[in-house]
DNA sequence: TTTCAACACTACAACGTTTTCGCTACAGTG
DNA sequence: CACTGTAGCGAAAACGTTGTAGTGTTGAAA
């Protein structure tokens, strides 16, 4: 076995002080030619590379990003790391990726492990426990520390960072916009229950856009859902019992998951009503009919949250000024919507 | 701002040494009592936590795990992440991510990078390149430095080490027998070229199971695709030209395009021939039909991966015996198979 | 002959932590 | 009084690196 090798060795070796390999290895012009050549010959036959850990501890910076989401398994949230890998890579950082899993108390565990200079900052999108308990202070604690945080997606206003997300409501209020043009006055709403803000705001648009057409709000066709495993009941007594000529789903698979109990009761989509989903995903692409959705390119916005992340690492002057960045979504007809 | 306390600020504060601090907080037994109260009161009031980089460089031991892997927008490998996270997390590990978009460059480039002391042991999935150019210099190089490395799925004999993978011949060929067992005789096979070891290995299983039961293998059947986004012809001519009863893919991807384009030309899975896939992701489980799929459990992929090589690095005697764990598949069935 | 610059190199501190070893002062023992 | 033991603390090294501030030698100008 072959460790790696390091300047003490190599000083060691060729007898000379360490200072003289670092130098040659940087070619400084305070070595000679003569050294600095056997120095780097004797790098290379040995394959030395400078060691991480010791770089960063004395440079205070460890070109590693932290990103904390809730979960992995999850078609948005992967692209959304797919993009910040990319422009972390390009600028030379490293991604290290932690899951809450929905839980308030693994996002404080791992945010505080990371922040205690693993990391130079933080990417995250909140857990549901954290956005139902309203309680930020851990990440307050981290940027109060000077550790810049970006969040995206299920952001809160109660902190004050960078922030990229899409414009949830106005995206929804455009969807049901579209129902609207077509004709359909009956437009059912498929939602999460309030505290995910996310689902709240695409609630929101959905009301908004009702109410500028003056279209009477029937609370029976609106049903929120807690937990995505456990929907079907409320989804099929909807389909069942309300007549309805359009449905809007706060993300995809509450839409999947319609058009398939909808099946059930031999119902068809679009013939008996059209579907549009939110986040387009593997499943929207797909499924049988293909699912119209507001896309949410979560590419777009890891790509800007890490530039938004890095740029503010590699400026020196330390910046009050917090921006929110607004990624345009993009309504993607497909065969679940009538033409 | 409060930026993060050293030991060296606290043990200037209250006029002590260093050590003393650094023992208090140990809750030495050489410190008086007094003192260590005092000391660990100043700590906790101005949250002190020791700096990861200090220990990781003390102790030479980073507490992360390395992860490459082809690309995360993928269920199956963002399941694998999944399943490491977990047991690291569960060990005090964190896990830092990279990707290597399929290029062979990247993949050393990231590796070398990460090897540099930022992480203690790999979990890698080779990508395509790697796998054509059979080039595995890198690897064999971080594993002759002493540092750990476990292969998953995109595994190769060339490269000893600890191994995670499923039994892809063997998966295959059951998903085989199983169309043979319900009387098809005429089976089409949707893989991958050659170099992708997977793809291989579930191609020999196919023709393993064919040849076991006296069935002439009809190349016509067979169609190797190169590219995902450029196969629809290839897939179009095999539906239209050619008769079979049941359909094998060698991934989600494949087995769902084909029902589509065969939808396209009215015809209908499973009335007019069956499918089975591999991979058991959201697209199979959502689609309509639903696809019967050899599912692959990548939870539990990651979770044995982690815990491979958590063992190794915290065992301190050097074992030079590898194992290759086998994670059992099951035949999922579901609507995309006759019954 | 003195002075000084240029050259080629080395020593050392610093990053934050742990741990071994050593030191001092005081109590106890014979 | 001389010695030992010990409680309580501090100094210093080590991990690997970089950059600043020296150090010693040479040769040339004054």
């Amino acid at each position: 076995m072959r460790k790696k090798v390091t300047l003490k060795q190599i000083a060691k070796e060729l007898d000379v002080s360490i200072s003289t390999v670092s130098k040659s290895l940087k070619d400084s012009h305070e070595i000679s030619e003569d050294t600095r050549q056997k120095v780097q010959a004797f790098a290379k036959l040995y394959n030395y590379k400078p060691n991480n850990i010791a770089l960063s501890l004395k440079n205070k910076k460890t070109k590693t990003i932290g990103i904390i989401i809730p979960e992995i398994v999850h078609h948005f949230f992967a692209t959304v790391i797919s993009g910040i890998e990319q422009v972390a890579n390009e600028n030379g950082y490293n991604v290290i990726v932690c899951l809450s899993d929905e839980s308030f108390d693994k996002e404080v565990i791992n945010m505080e492990l990371l922040a205690n200079g693993s990391t130079d900052g933080f990417i995250l999108s909140l857990s549901k426990e954290t956005q139902q308990k309203k309680d930020f202070h851990h990440i307050q604690e981290i940027i109060s520390q000077g550790m810049p945080v970006v969040m995206f997606d299920r952001v809160t206003n109660d902190v004050f960072c960078d922030k990229v997300i899409i414009d949830d409501q106005q995206a929804a209020y455009d969807a049901i916009q579209f129902f609207i043009s077509r004709g359909f006055k009956k437009i059912a709403l498929l939602t999460t229950v309030d505290y995910v803000s996310v689902g709240k705001l695409r609630t929101d648009g959905y009301l908004k856009a009702l109410r500028e057409n003056g279209i009477e709000i029937n609370e029976d066709l609106i049903v929120k859902i807690e937990d995505i495993d456990n929907c079907s009941n409320k989804i099929e007594s909807l389909i069942k019992n309300q007549e309805f000529d359009a449905l809007f789903a706060v993300n995809e698979l509450f839409a999947v998951t319609a058009i398939k109990l909808a099946n059930k009761q031999d119902k068809k989509v679009p013939d008996d009503f059209s579907v549009i989903g939110f986040t387009d995903g593997i499943i929207s692409q797909f499924s049988t009919p293909s699912i119209s959705t507001v896309s949410q390119n979560g590419i777009k916005m890891g790509r800007k949250a890490a530039k938004m992340l890095i740029d503010r690492l590699e400026k020196d002057e330390e910046d009050e000024l917090y921006t929110t960045e607004i990624i345009e979504t993009e309504l993607v007809l497909r065969e679940s919507t009538t033409t």
